[in-house]
DNA sequence: ACTAAAAATACAATCGATTGTATTTTATTT
DNA sequence: AAATAAAATACAATCGATTGTATTTTTAGT
């Protein structure tokens, strides 16, 4: 039992053309306004809801706008989501939520299913193997407006809603040094993604300010999983040397060492202290408790969606490229309480 | 610049009609092998995709399925999703995910959304404020099949893929009384999910198995977010008795309580031993570590896309409501190491 | 080789909304 | 009241694929 009410069943019992029925549901000046009120009432009546297939087709587009997040488990990214789900749908936009898994080759499968269903735009956080852009000048190509949030690449002309990642890289490890650290070492990701190079350049800014010499041994890059947290603190013992700090690019990374140094004797804070990255939930049950740095998903997800359909509604009219950088907040917990000993 | 290449470009080029390469690209049994054969390398050659826009209104469907389900930050339904996304992809359907935050009336538009878009088949987990099905009674008024995942409700003649939550309860419960408790209490959620109402079951089966009276004010309802953990935990030291056992619904709720009860003096688990449910990732992290049933979401969200998917393509044919219930395991971890005292 | 049956292909309508152009109706001006 | 402009509505094509029916071509049987 489908609702089969067309704009033609509401034409034929107002007798009018369907035209006319069309462009009064869509509000067009072309329209009386008394006839839109009859149009109107009589849809009502009828029950009728337009059949977004058929308007898709016409139209050749879709309400609907694709995410592409790297995994949506990340809390980080799980509240961009709802930030976006709750903006899009006030403006009336669907949207389609993918996961890259981290893969560039499940990436370009994402954009070209996307493609193929005509999204209106899209919003990606790229994978960590992302460092060929070609499936997303495609987007461009087509006329599907993207932009990139909290992960992003350099590709010209594109927006992008960030956090001021080498500030914040740069907040928490003058927070390392405050606390009394000086042997700091880093664990960064992928360089192809701007956000790790950024954050590590923040923190070889604030160890340059204070005259700490930047060691590029003490930087340790992988792909931030728990394993590669754990594999990089096993590295840093084998040092051997004295290390009293680690600013951690993620959260995830900085729990993977937590649990490694715990089994391995090395007490936090006091023999050495960590800051992550994200405040993901489980960084403030942890013991010691995780500092991080808080990056808000739902404000980056809502402003992200809010700049990518204002492109969208631009139609053809060429939309300068804007790049919003949101404020972060160093959340100090236990895990930072270093004590310097003489 | 769209692609553009149609069937009838490709018609026209074969000096063919459009039906036929319809019909060919659809691998119909009507268009001879050779006809195919042509087609096919000349779809290739001109870069032919399907329009599909075209084909949905053509169809009145989609390759769409909507996913809705409480909220995607929680562990147990992200790893549902990537299940979900996993057997979708694999069979050219496409996901749309929204979250109800609980709310009934969100999944109410939740779901004429999806009837808007003509999605081919919805996944729902309900909210907790479900307890009125007719939003889900007019997707099947409207040809599309739908079925529960984990939070069902009882609706005639609906498919589920569920976990067997009265064993579990049972299980649960049983390991604190096996480890020395005797005075359990209970955190359950409203009982319109039957998931709550069945764990609440299987606790009560357990505590009866052993002999042990169940006393109803020790049964706890709330929606088990994090604070009502601690303010059933609250409650229950109120009360101005010794409880020895927790058995909590899921593992939120279990570390609201964790948390008051450590901040009370309460120790765990020499004090109260408590079990969670659901394995979430911060439940192996806390001090102590949480005991909890672990339940497969990958392997539900796999399940369910598949009957429903078998579902969808049964086309007309009247299906036979099928009901899954998966396995799930008693994770021991250390929040349950109660030792009885004399 | 001829006819009947089967296979392959063509024709044409359709899904429902949108939109450029044409026509009719209404309002305004002299 | 006639002429013109402006507003409102109707006409008709279109988006691209699908599908029931009709027609043509091929195959098989005698």
């Amino acid at each position: 039992m489908q609702n089969n009410v067309t704009i033609h069943d509401l034409a034929t019992a107002l007798n009018i053309d369907a035209s006319t029925v069309s462009r009064a549901l869509n509000d067009s000046p072309r329209v009386a306004q008394r006839t839109k009120d009859k149009i109107l009432a009589k849809a009502d009546e009828l029950g009728y809801q337009r059949n977004v297939l058929a308007s898709n087709l016409r139209k050749n587009t879709t309400n609907t706008i694709g995410v592409i997040v790297p995994r949506i488990s990340r809390h980080f990214f799980s509240s961009a989501i709802a930030g976006i789900e709750e903006t899009a749908f006030q403006l009336g936009y669907n949207v389609i939520i993918c996961q890259s898994l981290e893969s560039l080759e499940r990436e370009r499968n994402l954009v070209a299913s996307m493609m193929a269903n005509r999204v209106a735009g899209v919003l990606v956080s790229v994978s960590m193997e992302t460092t060929n852009y070609a499936h997303l000048q495609l987007l461009k190509k087509n006329g599907i407006p993207f932009l990139f949030f909290d992960r992003h690449c350099e590709i010209d002309g594109n927006s992008n809603v960030l956090i001021d990642d080498f500030q914040s890289g740069f907040d928490a490890t003058e927070h390392l040094i405050l606390n009394g650290c000086t042997q700091i070492a880093h664990f960064s990701g992928p360089q192809s993604l701007k956000i790790y190079e950024n954050r590590a350049r923040g923190y070889r800014a604030a160890l340059e300010k204070h005259h700490i010499s930047y060691q590029p041994e003490l930087v340790l890059q992988s792909r931030l999983m728990e394993e590669d947290g754990m594999e990089s603190a096993k590295k840093l013992l084998t040092l051997n040397r004295r290390i009293d700090g680690v600013f951690a690019a993620n959260d995830v990374s900085a729990i993977g060492a937590m649990k490694y140094l715990k089994k391995a004797g090395v007490k936090i804070p006091d023999d050495l202290a960590i800051v992550g990255f994200s405040n993901e939930p489980i960084a403030a049950v942890i013991e010691p408790s995780l500092t991080t740095i808080d990056q808000s998903g739902h404000e980056i997800g809502k402003r992200a969606t809010a700049l990518l359909l204002q492109q969208i509604k631009s139609e053809e009219q060429v939309v300068q490229p804007e790049t919003l950088v949101l404020k972060t907040a160093l959340i100090a917990r236990d895990s930072s309480k270093y004590v310097k000993k003489e």
